[in-house]
DNA sequence: ACAGAGTATTGTACTAATACAACAATTTGT
DNA sequence: ACAAATTGTTGTATTAGTACAATACTCTGT
């Protein structure tokens, strides 16, 4: 029924990350990325659509293969697109959510 | 025998961090901080130990709590000592190490 | 339309992170 | 020196991260 053994870490406090961000711009397959951190192709899966968290030490291998820190890639809180975080968001605010 | 269901974290790669200095900087038992994260107090120990390695849920909810980024909490390579970071280090250098 | 690459899904198995409990050892306050 | 707090140890149990395999579902590009 479910995806991985219950795991389910969409609910509560699923974690966000920007791997499938960071391999788009890089040109980077799911098991290109997998085969330089080590690990097996579908953990990237697994962790880029939030099935579940990555070890910190995997954290760590990620953080390093991209140059950047762990907040970069993995937040609580959802992520603004790397697009507007450097260009701004130049969209008219939605009018239609007055109360 | 040992300790951790033979975990042994200690070996290959583990993990070094400065919680315990953060904590003796704050007062902190292990206990209280436990607390204040919502974990069991041993998992404190066990980590601070290096008997094994945080989840990254639990290394945010650190740094989190700390104000200080995961790096600056966990790391691969050992620590220098915060003191010496601040302060430097005004030793002379062990000489008996020529070869 | 087909082939191939990339990605998703399901299922099984193993190990590591965490909780909890009970007790020993160590440190600290008075 | 004693009591109390803190830390360490051992042991058991549960759950989550990861590996692996097999199969299905997208997308390309030609």
């Amino acid at each position: 029924m479910e995806s991985v053994q219950n795991s389910d870490a969409r609910n509560g406090d699923r974690l966000y990350n920007r791997i499938a961000v960071l391999r788009a711009e890089r040109g980077l397959s799911r098991g290109a990325l997998a085969n330089a951190l080590q690990v097996n192709y579908q953990t990237i899966g697994y962790i880029e659509r939030g099935d579940f968290k990555p070890s910190l030490e995997l954290a760590f291998r990620i953080s390093e293969y991209f140059g950047l820190p762990i907040e970069a890639i993995f937040s609580r809180q959802p992520f603004r697109p790397l697009s507007e975080e450097v260009y701004g968001n130049r969209n008219t605010p939605p009018s239609g959510d007055s109360k």
